[in-house]
RNA sequence: GGAGGCAUAGCUCAGCUGGGAGAGCGCUUGCCUUACAAGCAAGAUGUCAUAGGUUCAAGUCCUAUUGUCUCCACCA
């Protein structure tokens, strides 16, 4: 035995991941004797480290990968990472500025050189953190989004969807960011709440009958208005409908419509329309088949279009456009007004919405069949309330914007014929145009939405479009766990492609969880500086004590709030399930132990053997349901209260004691004990679970060995019923040693009479050493006692403790007292159930004969408390 | 505007399909008892947000209210 006295993580997790990997411990085989279980790993950005929102994820998916590999499945956890297109081109585009150049400075292919070289510096961070966190990933496996087989995939994919038509290119309004200067999907935009004002414009008739006003939060977009609507009931403007307007500060005229989309009763009924800029406006604009005026460029500066603010950047024209209408006496009132502002979810950079030329996926054939799979069971969300959130996001989505103006990402696979102006979508480069032959074919600059590959994640790292045998045997996964922030993003997207592109889902159950907070409850966030890094917790605590922390009271879906002050707990934890194996180690160090079950248990062996089997059979329960909290729980109060507190204590009489006999098979219990405790919380803390494995003897590693599963042979109820009243005397007697105040080095010499003789004659040594109990006596009554006496009652006997000068009566009257209330208080409440007719008749029979049980053993300690009582007096 | 979560001990939270209120930290008292002071033992502390309802029985199910957090939509 070779442990120290402390449990000290640093000196062995590193070298212990290092072997498992070396193995190939994590690197299922494609076996079909063997039922598969497979999870893919949400793929973390390359730019990404290591946070709590990841720790928390990954050591969710860990447990349960280890212990279904336990279980015997061929069990592929899946690693990889994201290419992240706007999050890493925006570092790359920094880092550039760094050195004075722009990207266009340096072209396309030198930017994807640098892009690259950084990958590959600093891509494999997350990789590493995740090998520290103690994740069995299958790391021969390990897919990137850009790699060879995932760029194979997207464009399959891509591909077959223009050929369906599920795939168009077209000039739609999309969110536009100034500083990214690319599109973005809906869902990469975020609102924010912003104070700003509601201008009110006067918007002169053409032929000088006076003016409208209508009230905007963005009066530098009047520049492309090109029409002012009203309600067509609006009876305020029924004769103005069809007017001209002349729009100020430019030499334009736009005519008054009506349409349904104006509210009655906002603002001053009118509402400027400007197509280009607005995605509301721009449905009206077709309606009416108005012009649509571009007046930004992707930079976010007024263009050509906008008269003398040509060049202006948006805020600064917003601002001369505001004080020029000022001083025409243009503006009727300006009034504060707060407002949501779309931000770009990188940047926060205001969003503009522009007309723009991008690729959309068609949504709704895609969405129709993924909200069925979910409605008819074929994919369950855990906890089911999230299924609502997909369900009205999937019902209402609109068109997916998937091109991005940036470099870092999948090409997109279309190409233009200069000639002839032919669209080319195809599987491999075309050489010609299909139509015309010219070879001047130019490709489409723009890249895809990250997501578009990571959509294709559960199938793409098994080897689609390829039918591989990993594919074949892998796919559909069995399992995803992500946190409820990526539901949209990604979740929803996996579900609609799988069914696409494999024609079956993706994963019949999506576990979510939720998102680590800070000790106040807020979002951890690089702008607030209230991030825990996980890799500081673990060189301090070690890995093992951050996952049991992350899983402590945890329950699916909510989130979790976290301090470094959690930490110490497991710590302690672990310290203590290291000390109890040292305890078991080192005595057990020579010694020739008997086959395990080749001998008669002792009731104290029965005990805890019961206890032992029934931790078994939850932890499984809650496992299989994903309640790792619950599991969690049941583990730490087991290994705790049950093993250390009371099983440990009473195998020291034997341990400690003369028969070498008693001692080997004691030991045999123990060590059988510890082994099974190892590998039931292995999936929590593999590290220090390995560890001490290496202690026990056993070749190979504890993550190979067979999880512990619920056995009938350990169903020693009544003998497990009698021991708990064994512990209950122990309690009771240390109870009255305290609160008499008996030094805890003084022994004591006890009376037993009644029928708790039986039990108690038997396991008098465990008294002895838990109670510091000297002699026991069996007596007829009280009366056998002499001397000044304090009692314990109990349903099926009575204990006399002489304590002689010790005994205070006044204190010995109040604690029996107090005993007796307590009892009473619970006959009340039993005679109230069983007087209920109700109960009786319609509670479960079981219920009804505890409770009557219960009700008889109170009234018989009642009868004794109240003679003690009397006897005091 | 729509949807959902949460409200339990001083603090952070468990409590699964209804059947005598739990843990950790903190607090009080006593202990370095040969695995562990990162420990041991004995304690104290709760109108389970409020009001109704269903039920023999409600922290648990239903309705409403209050407080709080989040998501979706985005009316200029």
């Amino acid at each position: 035995m070779n442990m120290e006295k402390n449990f000290e993580p640093q000196s062995f997790e590193t070298s212990i991941y290092a072997e498992w990997e070396k193995n190939g411990y994590f690197t299922p085989e494609v076996d079909y004797s063997k039922p598969p279980f497979s999870i893919v790993i949400p793929p973390p950005n390359i730019t990404g480290q290591l946070h709590m929102g990841h720790a928390l994820n990954n050591t969710i998916q860990d447990i349960i990968v280890r212990h279904k590999r336990m279980q015997g499945y061929s069990t592929l956890w899946l690693p990889g990472t994201d290419h992240a297109s706007i999050a890493t081109e925006v570092k790359i585009v920094d880092k550039l500025r760094e050195e004075g150049l722009e990207k266009e400075d340096i072209g396309r292919e030198e930017f994807l050189k640098r892009a690259y070289e950084w990958k590959a510096a600093y891509g494999g961070r997350i990789v590493q953190q995740l090998r520290r966190l103690g994740c069995s990933l299958d790391w021969s496996r390990e897919a990137f989004t850009m790699d060879e087989r995932c760029s194979k995939a997207v464009r399959e994919v891509f591909v077959n969807l223009y050929r369906k038509g599920l795939i168009y290119r077209g000039s739609r309004i999309i969110n536009w960011c100034p500083h990214c200067r690319t599109a973005l999907s809906d869902a990469e935009v975020e609102y924010e709440p912003q104070k700003s004002n509601l201008w009110h414009i006067r918007y002169p008739y053409a032929d000088g009958s006076g003016y409208m006003v209508i009230a905007t939060t963005r009066p530098e977009t009047l520049l492309g208005d090109t029409a002012v609507a009203v309600n067509p009931k609006d009876s305020r403007y029924a004769d103005k409908i069809g007017k001209m307007l002349k729009l100020p500060l430019t030499d334009r005229e736009i005519p008054v419509i009506a349409d349904d989309y104006v509210e009655l009763d906002f603002g001053t009924g009118c509402v400027k329309i400007t197509p280009a800029h607005d995605p509301n406006d721009f449905e009206v604009g077709l309606r009416h088949n108005l012009p649509v005026i571009r007046i930004m460029d992707d930079s976010g500066v007024i263009n050509e279009n906008g008269y003398a603010y040509k060049g202006l950047d948006r805020d600064e024209a917003r601002k001369r456009i505001v004080s020029d209408l000022g001083e025409q006496g243009l503006m009727e009132k300006i009034e504060p007004y707060e407002h949501n502002v779309g931000v770009c979810y990188r940047c926060h950079s205001t969003v503009e919405p522009i007309v723009s030329k991008q690729w959309f996926v068609r949504m709704e054939p895609l969405a129709k069949p993924a909200i069925k799979v979910v409605r008819n069971k074929k994919i369950s969300f855990i906890p089911e309330r999230f299924e609502k959130i997909y369900f009205n996001w999937m019902e209402n989505i609109r068109d997916w914007c998937v091109s991005r103006q940036l470099w870092w990402g999948h090409q997109i696979p279309a190409w233009y014929c200069e000639e002839c102006g032919e669209v080319i979508v195809e599987k491999h480069d075309p050489e010609k145009c299909p139509k015309c032959g010219s070879v001047r074919l130019k490709r489409d600059e723009d890249v895809l939405d990250t997501w578009f590959s990571s959509a294709l994640w559960p199938f793409s790292t098994l080897g689609y479009p390829d039918e591989t045998e990993d594919l074949k045997y892998f796919y559909p996964t069995n399992l995803l766990v992500t946190a409820y922030d990526i539901i949209f993003f990604w979740v929803a997207r996996m579900i609609f492609s799988g069914l696409e592109h494999m024609g079956e889902i993706p994963f019949p159950e999506v576990l979510i969880h939720g998102i680590v907070r800070d000790a106040e409850g807020r979002k951890m966030s690089k702008s607030l500086g209230n991030g825990i890094d996980p890799i500081m917790l673990i060189d301090k605590y070690g890995a093992d004590a951050l996952r049991f922390s992350l899983t402590t009271g945890v329950a699916p879906g909510s989130d979790i709030r976290f301090s470094e002050d959690k930490m110490e707990p497991s710590r302690n934890f672990l310290n203590k399930l290291w000390n109890a194996s040292r305890y078991v180690l080192m005595n057990a160090d020579g010694i020739n132990l008997p086959e395990f079950g080749s001998f008669n248990y002792s009731s104290a062996d029965k005990w805890i053997l019961y206890k032992l089997n029934r931790t078994v059979k939850e932890v499984n329960a809650y496992l299989k349901k994903y309640e790792l909290g619950m599991a969690n729980a049941k583990l730490y109060d087991f290994i705790w209260s049950d093993f250390c507190d009371w099983y440990i204590e009473l195998t020291k009489p034997a341990l400690y004691g003369e028969s070498v006999n008693e001692k080997a098979r004691t030991l045999s219990v123990l060590m059988y004990v510890l082994k099974q405790i190892l590998k039931l919380i292995h999936p929590f803390t593999p590290f220090i679970t390995e560890r001490i494995w290496k202690e026990c003897g056993d070749v190979g590693a504890i993550m190979l060995e067979t999880y512990p599963s619920y056995s009938k042979k350990f169903l020693f109820t009544a003998e497990f019923r009698r021991f708990e009243k064994v512990k209950d005397v122990i309690r009771s007697l240390r109870n009255v040693r305290a609160e008499m105040g008996v030094q805890p080095s003084k022994k004591i010499g006890v009376s037993v009479c009644g029928e708790a003789e039986s039990y108690i004659r038997r396991n008098e040594v465990y008294l002895k050493k838990l109670a510091g109990v000297e002699t026991i006596s069996y007596v007829k009554s009280k009366a056998d006692v002499s001397g000044k006496i304090v009692s314990i009652a109990m349903a099926d006997g009575e204990i006399f403790i002489p304590l002689g000068d010790l005994v205070d009566f006044k204190k010995e009257s109040e604690r029996l007292e107090k005993e007796l209330r307590s009892v009473e208080n619970e006959i009340r409440r039993g005679e109230g159930m069983l007087s209920n007719a109700g109960f009786v008749a319609k509670a479960p029979e079981a219920l009804v004969e505890q409770e009557r049980r219960k009700l008889e053993e109170n009234k018989l300690k009642r009868e004794k408390l109240v003679k003690r009582i009397e006897d005091l007096k």
